[in-house]
DNA sequence: TTGATTGTTCGACTTTTTCGAATTAACGAA
DNA sequence: TTCGTTAATTCGAAAAAGTCGAACAATCAA
C-alpha cells in the first residue's frame, strides 16, 4: 500500500504523458531527473512558487512519468524510464534527445 | 508573402510542438493527417464547436506542427514532416507510431 | 447581386494555472 | 514528550487559457 498513488503501467496515457511534458517547467524538471536519476522538489529552483511546483510533479506523477518516494520529510522523485519505454517505446528517449539538442546548439 | 503565418524551420520550438499535441483532439488531428496528407477543417467532426476547431489549427499551425494553404473557402492542412524530421528527430514518428499502438491493441 | 460554403473573430462563460498563506507530515534535539 | 526545523501539500483568490454560439468575412457559383 503506497501512500501516494501512481497509476499502472497499463494505466499510462499517450495524451497525459505528452499534456505533461508540454509545459516548459515540467519538461525541464524531467530533463533533471534524466540526468539526475533522483531528486526532491527542493533540488529545484525553476523559478516557481513551491505550490507550483508540487502541482507540476503532482501532474507528472499522475500522467506516469515519474515515480515518488517520501523518504523522511523530503519526496524524491525518479523517471520511470522502463514503464515509459514499455507503454511507448522510444518516445522518451526521442523527446530528451530533441530537448538535448536544443541545448546543445551552442 | 503567405497571407497565413508559419514558424520558419528553426523557430519550431518543442516545447510549442509537445504543448500543441498534448490535447486530445488536436492529437486526433494529426493522427488523421498523418493518413490522408491534407484535410480541411470541414472533413474533420470531432465533437468540438467550429470556432473550438478553428482555435486548435491554429495551434498546431502557430507549433509548426501543419501547413495551411487556402484553396477558395477552404483551409487545406498538411504536416510539415520534413520540417519537423529536421527539427526533431523520429519525434513525430515516434509519437504516431504510439498513438497508433493505442488502437492497435484491441 | 444573391445565396451557399468555409473559417475566423468576438464576447461571455467555464476551466485551468498560479501564487502566497496556512496546514500537514516527518525528523532531530532538548 | 515537546519544541523547532525542514519539506511539501492544501486552500482560496486572482490571472490565464479553453470552449461555445452568434456574428462577421472571404470565396465561389448561379
Amino acid at each position: 500500500m503506497r501512500s501516494i498513488p501512481h497509476p499502472n503501467c497499463q494505466d499510462i496515457a499517450l495524451e497525459g504523458v505528452l499534456y505533461a511534458l508540454g509545459d516548459p517547467v515540467r519538461l525541464e524538471i524531467v530533463q533533471r531527473l534524466a540526468a539526475n536519476h533522483e531528486l526532491s522538489c527542493s533540488d529545484l529552483d525553476l523559478g516557481v512558487a513551491k505550490s507550483t511546483l508540487s502541482h507540476h510533479f503532482k501532474i507528472l506523477r499522475e500522467a506516469g512519468v515519474l515515480h515518488c518516494r517520501k523518504q523522511g520529510t523530503q519526496h524524491m522523485n525518479s523517471l520511470r524510464r522502463d514503464d515509459l519505454e514499455a507503454a511507448f517505446p522510444g518516445l522518451l528517449d526521442t523527446i530528451l534527445q530533441a530537448a538535448q539538442g536544443i541545448k546543445g546548439d551552442r
